[in-house]
DNA sequence: GCCAGTGTTTAGATCGATCCAATGTGATGG
DNA sequence: CCATCACATTGGATCGATCTAAACACTGGC
């Protein structure tokens, strides 16, 4: 007796313990209903989750079967198939994919890390991603890092705990290739997009060199000789590469680059406006620029119309990207087309084959880019052209 | 003897059955590896996903005793912790959340489902949605739809297949509500974005209609009185709704709308660009538009200037969204402004709190939007605002 | 009637975690 | 010495699926 009434008290005195976030009120309340549910042996119509099991039940055959027919073997009978299916329908049951891949050790999903979609180029990527996913049956798992390394490492061990088939990885600047190894565990495929990270990863990249320097030699084509590289951040990977393409292309066509016409700002328009008069300090000033990317060189060309300047008659500018606003801003932009969408989906198709065979080795890739030809790139006025 | 020969052969015999698309091979393979490896008692360095079970052997207590640590329960003793903390840090062990939502009942992901990401709109939505998520340790599941109802089905199904604990869904033209709850099962919620789905669901919308009435007041207060409305898709509900914001405006200003200058077109630049012509068929030709969102006003200002008008001071135009390149176009965007992002964190929010409590009453909210002033709202020319 | 072979179905173990009830251990108090 | 209690730990069942090996039902051949 008295053990009984022990019995029947314990389970009251659960402290209710913290740990679980939240989810954990709900969740006791539920298997409570549940069980009571079961052994009244209700029917199923209240809100409960339907498993094979239920299936399995409802027209009379064995878990496995239900389990074959969802999975199309041919192994089943048709009646049978029909037979289940009609049921699957009837009641609505809704397969459970993460207990599966759990038996099956097998996984459904894919994580995809950025720095922030409102950038449209990661948008434009992670558009491509999810499109390639999608159509072999996977989900994207998001995840953004706001450029912090921090945050970076938060978000990887989420999706980490995840147990996707891989990452594809957009690192924040700063980010250390070890801390990053620990945090997904030695065995998940990484897949580094457009940053530099160190480790044994493949490693997809646009051809920030050839591009930019492609970008200075149609300046130097149409005649500027006085070009500074405008945007970006100094330390960046793919800034740096962009300043050598530009450097390479002066050094080819026998230009003196002058460090002060390397001007940084933060890869955004309101920077790249606001820092448009270290380009004019002194004279004489440069009649063109490269810049780091479309965002920067929108904002340079905000900022020179400000100062009483026209960006496309006065002033020649190539950005970087040709993202969507860059065939529409005034004058239409002359920019390097990096088709980021495609890149997405080469990225997932790549994860997946990793994922398939982790023993294919890393491959760096460089994505070739294009010259796109506008209206903001134009000669040199004359004036300034020939005079010092 | 020959039963052994049969053991030995049967699983060859094994029909490797195609239903399971492609990823079984590589699973047989690996539990095939990984019976080999623990009958050996091979030290764990090899490719081998490490369990809880593994930290426990390691440092020598019990499963349960793990779990408790891992969700920082406070039963546990302090150096058993630092021990078992220890163990987990050393062999590199990466905790696996599906098979601990399977068995607890929980979720810890949300599923999106947009258009595009490529429609900055939506990429701000899906950024607010993200990190409203990740701060609570969700992570977000990504379905793009672009606007077809039949991929709409499949990334549903897909989705609802990981057992999120709702989706947050901005549906594709031409949904059909009944056919989204049969495919997402009965208890999951949704939260349905920025268009109307038929369903007892949350609901989060912009006030469209009191944005375009705005936006028409707007023009109306300039001088304004030969208003178009430019622009969408005719039997979207967003456009719907716009629309009637645009004629209530007229009425209330005893302006008469002129049907003819109710101009369809897609929702996109290059098509609001190509339709300009139909603003000025026959005169008295409009002076001003309310257009339906801001991607259709920048085609529309692009087509004005290829025509030879000047937005922003021979045409007035507002747009809608205040998408970030409205304020860089020429002449910057007069626009509404709905702050996406403000709106991703709000929907996470609510779909996470149904999930706890299923039985709140559903939200039909509208979100209060904002008149933001630039340069593509003039005046109306002395010439053309007085005559005729 | 027995055996082999094919086609179909199934019971029971299993994936990696959590939950529950129970157990072991001291400390305390009568 | 025993009962009580708090603290710490644990074995075994369990979540919803898959996997394996075995069972079952036929058919046909000898």
């Amino acid at each position: 007796m008295l053990r009984q009434l022990r019995k029947s008290i314990t389970p009251k005195r659960d402290k209710r313990l913290k740990p679980f976030p939240a989810k954990c009120e709900k969740k006791a309340l539920f298997i409570h209903k549940r069980q009571r549910e079961d052994s009244t042996c209700m029917s199923k119509t209240p809100r409960q989750k339907l498993t094979l099991n239920d299936v399995a039940r409802g027209c009379g055959v064995s878990r496995a079967t239900v389990s074959l027919v969802l999975r199309g073997s041919p192994l089943v009978h048709a009646d049978t198939r029909a037979k289940v299916e009609a049921e699957i329908r009837r009641i609505g049951y809704i397969y459970n994919r993460a207990a599966a891949n759990l038996r099956s050790q097998t996984c459904s999903s894919v994580g995809l890390v950025v720095n922030d979609l409102s950038n449209p180029f990661f948008a434009e990527f992670a558009a491509g991603v999810d499109e390639a996913l999608a159509e072999v049956g996977y989900v994207t798992l998001l995840g953004s890092t706001g450029e912090s390394v921090q945050r970076q490492q938060a978000v990887l061990a989420s999706l980490a705990e995840h147990a996707p088939a891989g990452i594809i990885l957009s690192p924040a600047e700063g980010s250390d290739g070890a801390a990053v190894a620990r945090v997904v565990g030695a065995h998940l495929p990484i897949l580094v997009f457009n940053r530099e990270l160190e480790g044994d990863w493949d490693y997809f990249v646009m051809d920030n060199l050839n591009g930019a320097r492609l970008a200075t030699e149609h300046l130097i084509a149409l005649g500027h000789r006085r070009i500074a590289f405008y945007g970006g951040h100094r330390d960046s990977s793919s800034c740096r590469e962009r300043r050598e393409g530009y450097r390479q292309a002066l050094t080819r066509a026998d230009i003196k680059a002058e460090p002060r016409w390397c001007i940084e700002t933060a890869p955004t328009r309101l920077e790249a406006a606001r820092q448009v008069g270290a380009l004019f300090v002194r004279d004489p000033a440069p009649t063109a620029a490269v810049c780091y990317n479309d965002a920067v060189a929108l904002g340079l060309q905000l900022g020179l119309v400000a100062r009483g300047r026209h960006p496309g008659s006065d002033f020649a500018l190539v950005g970087f990207d040709d993202i969507p606003e860059a065939a529409l801003s005034t004058p239409p932009l002359t920019t390097i087309a990096t088709a980021p969408r495609a890149r997405g989906r080469q990225a997932a198709e790549r994860i997946l084959q990793r994922a398939r065979d982790p023993s294919i080795t890393v491959e760096k890739r460089s994505f070739p880019v294009q010259l796109i030809i506008r209206e903001s790139s134009c000669p040199p006025p004359e004036a300034n052209g020939k005079a010092p």
